[in-house]
RNA sequence: GGGGAGGUUGCAGAGCGGUCAAAUGCAACAGACUGUAAAUCUGUCGGCCAUGCGCCUUCGGAGGUUCGAAUCCUCCCCUCCCCA
């Protein structure tokens, strides 16, 4: 057996299901079912902790469910409290519209909008909610939720105990994620919404109104929170937060996050983060097992994520990078093999000028690159043995650089610590 | 309205007239080790010039006392706690 007969027994194995409403695993394997998931339109991208409720879609649609992605253009402009210490910057409506295009092009990447049976949509609540009316919602929906119950939310329980408290705005979010479930259910029958484990209490609030307003049966299911081995954030590196959009995280960048993934998170990002079926991953667990130091496990799940948001394409150029860059000398490359495999990594034009007699101090490169934030960091680096140019390293910290330092007369390729490269092409 | 505690370098948290760019922990960055992993160990961790034990800007804000203040005084702003 290769692969879960249901949705339910195939989200389980894969360690998705956290907590889930009764009787759901009868109602997946009975029928096809519409359910939706959310997503935050706070940033113009989302970014990889995204990817979990992503791929939840669309392993349900290949399962023959039909997926909604609700992007929050109304929510968002509240904020939802859950797993927030503190109160949230509210966006504007036009920085929100600006959000959701973005997004809506990266669902498109694993979801199927044209399936005959089962098509995928994408739905802004920003539709029903933006037009609501205060005292017909209080009447019809804010009736049925007792501020009590609000009160005992995990959520808003923290906040209380602390000492910025909570808003009013943001208090008021679990009945319109609520009211999203209601909207959805009279228009789609949507009747499962799943989310991360913070939004248990969002989702069964959802589902009780379905159940008090409609007399339905709605479901929820929540996946765990993706956590690393090491403690630290999951989905953050040196650079910051790794986003799915290739503007602001390369997919070279996005390659390496997933092939540096820990021994002890790999197996679990497999099923997570891919396709990949229970025998695959079964058989690279066993690779992780025997021979680590050939991260098998790391590359597969480096190729199959990069494709999935990026494409082959993608994933190709990034190999081909990492083996040139971890492997080869790199003075030894043909310039424009350089500037190929550099061009997903930041880099900086520098006037030639500079680079004539005396050259250029190796801090004020780093500088200008803003590899380092000041001279003194800098200095300090490269005393620290971290900063390499051309992948030597430099041992000098007044070393300076001139047009014959470059290769071809025209790149210096910067790098610090391990990975962290910076391009300088000098301007002919 | 009354009484009390406090605002310190990313966070937490010492310092309470000079030896304070400010202990310690965490985070972060670099190095060693290694498998582009983890753990561990080492170093760094305001800025500038340069390499002197130099200079500049920092300890909620504005003034003041002093040879000298994060440390004392005055006023202001903000937070928390207790009482009403």
């Amino acid at each position: 057996m290769t692969m879960a007969t249901d949705v339910f027994g195939e989200l389980a194995w894969r360690g998705l299901v956290y907590e889930s409403t009764e009787g759901l695993r009868e109602v997946l394997a009975r029928e096809k079912v519409t359910l939706y998931i959310g997503f935050d339109p706070s940033a113009a991208s989302l970014h990889v902790g995204s990817l979990l409720p992503m791929m939840a879609l669309a392993r349900m649609q290949r399962f023959g469910h039909s997926p909604i992605a609700i992007v929050g253009g109304g929510t968002g402009m509240i904020g939802d409290p859950s797993g927030k210490t503190a109160e949230r910057q509210l966006l504007t409506v036009d920085q929100i519209d600006a959000n959701l295009a973005g997004i809506r092009s990266q669902l498109a990447r694993v979801l199927d909008f044209d399936a005959a049976a089962n098509p995928a949509r994408i739905v802004n609540n920003a539709d029903w909610l933006r037009k609501l009316n205060l005292l017909d919602f209080l009447r019809d929906t804010g009736k049925h939720f007792t501020v009590n119950y609000m009160l005992a939310k995990e959520s808003v329980k923290r906040r209380l105990d602390q000492e910025d408290g909570i808003s009013y705005t943001e208090f008021s979010y679990l009945m319109l994620q609520s009211y999203d479930f209601l909207m959805l259910y009279d228009q789609y029958k949507c009747t499962l919404q799943m989310g991360g484990s913070d939004q248990w209490g969002n989702i069964t609030a959802g589902c009780d109104l379905v159940r008090k307003l409609r007399a339905g049966k709605a479901h929820g299911l929540v996946m765990p929170l993706v956590t690393t081995a090491a403690g630290v954030k999951f989905g953050k590196t040196e650079a910051g937060a790794v986003w799915l959009d290739p503007n602001l995280t390369s997919p070279f960048r996005f390659f390496q996050f997933w092939l540096n993934t820990d021994d002890r998170d790999v197996v679990t990002y497999l099923k997570y983060f891919t396709f990949l079926v229970q025998d695959e991953i079964q058989a690279l667990e066993a690779e992780v097992r025997t021979a680590p130091e050939k991260r098998v496990a790391q590359r597969t799940l480096a190729r199959a994520v990069t494709a999935v948001v990026h494409g082959q394409d993608a994933v190709d150029r990034a190999e081909h990078a990492s083996g040139l860059l971890f492997g080869e000398r790199i003075s030894e490359l043909d310039v424009d093999d350089i500037i190929a495999v550099f061009d997903d990594v930041p880099s900086t034009d520098m006037p030639a000028a500079l680079f004539v007699t005396s050259g250029v101090a190796i801090a004020d490169l780093l500088v200008a690159t803003k590899v380092a934030a000041s001279k003194g960091e800098a200095m300090r680096l490269v005393k620290g043995g971290g900063v390499y140019v051309n992948n030597r390293r430099v041992a000098d910290e007044r070393a300076r650089f001139t047009a014959a330092d470059a290769i071809a007369g025209r790149i210096l390729v910067l790098r610090k610590g391990a990975r962290q490269y910076h391009l300088v092409r000098i301007e002919q």
